[in-house]
DNA sequence: TCATTGAAGTGGTCAGACCACACGATTTAC
DNA sequence: GTAAATCGTGTGGTCTGACCACTTCAATGA
């Protein structure tokens, strides 16, 4: 038969306990978590396991330890993930010009988007690094915006100055002929 | 006065000691990363400090335990972000829309990073959801591809039907003249 | 009244001890 | 000779107890 079920590890099923734990007892954004040596007791593990629960959720960016005084549940927003999953994915062997390419796709995704938008005035824009800040909330794509920020910090950019890869990649897009 | 730097904490410092000792050794997808006693060693930290490092890892997807085998290093396509989001998350539409539009944006760079290649050729192009698997890697970027993978899997792909809102950005993108 | 002290609680870290499991070499049985 | 059982070693999984550094706050004293 297909034996499968191995119980899953302390913990995995901790965090979920916890995260239940939350839940269950109204624990609001700021409001303290029981101690470690508590929800050891309380979940029946060592306090290892406990721990190594607490780290995953402290990186996820759910709660906040404080030492000497303890841990804290936070105002959890997804886009937290997003500079986490970046580290994720730039942690190899990026070529900078992976990069800084990547951050000219998502300027040219931002033109696009707000070309397609009804009141498009082409005129109003520059294409400044300052003048992105603005333009990406303009796209209303807030997702966008944020990728952009963290790509842009990876980039280190010098800002300011229009880039003349945008130019590139904007003239090599008009050759694509999507029917 | 400039109060600053608290050091990091040791598992903190482990998970980038540990990603560096990756990079700087070579250790590809499937490889076996050295065992928790031996990281323990060469980091000069203790075994649990080592673990709460891991166990943030293996929870983002990057490694793989096997009890009584080892750690191993798994293949970025296997990354857990989608589940892992998906339990923190709540979607609404809006989102879901958003990360649909960066999708699209970014198979819209691929084709303008394909299209600034000398030996580009339209013809050999279509726009199917398989299609854009290969035309990432011939993008030369991994890092975009790296990037739409997660995007793809996030939007949950209709799969290898071309979409329409490529087309509409692409022809968006047409009314931008950058001089 | 106000500063000092010190106890208690908390997270941070470590070392050691088991356990359960997987693998491979050795030994054993056929 | 070959196949099966055995056992040693290394691994991750977990627990415990012990410190440390830090924060808080009540008790103490000037």
């Amino acid at each position: 038969m297909m034996e499968s079920k191995r119980p899953p590890s302390k913990f995995v099923a901790a965090i979920s306990h916890i995260r239940e734990m939350i839940k269950a007892d109204r624990i609001g954004s700021g409001d303290k978590l029981p101690s470690e040596r508590e929800l050891s007791e309380r979940l029946s593990i060592g306090r290892s396991s406990v721990r190594e629960a607490l780290r995953a959720l402290e990186l996820l960016g759910m709660i906040e330890t404080r030492r000497g005084e303890g841990t804290y549940l936070r105002d959890f927003k997804d886009h937290q993930l997003v500079p986490l999953i970046g580290t994720f994915i730039f942690n190899d062997d990026q070529k900078k010009e992976h990069v800084h390419d990547i951050k000219t796709i998502l300027e040219m995704g931002c033109l696009a988007l707000l070309a397609v938008q009804p009141d498009f005035n082409q005129h109003s824009i520059n294409y400044t690094e300052t003048a992105f800040h603005e333009l990406m909330d303009a796209s209303g794509n807030s997702l966008l915006k944020k990728m952009w920020i963290i790509i842009s910090d990876y980039a280190g950019d010098s800002g300011g100055q229009a880039d003349e890869r945008l130019t590139e990649l904007l003239s090599g897009i008009r050759h694509i002929n999507h029917s």
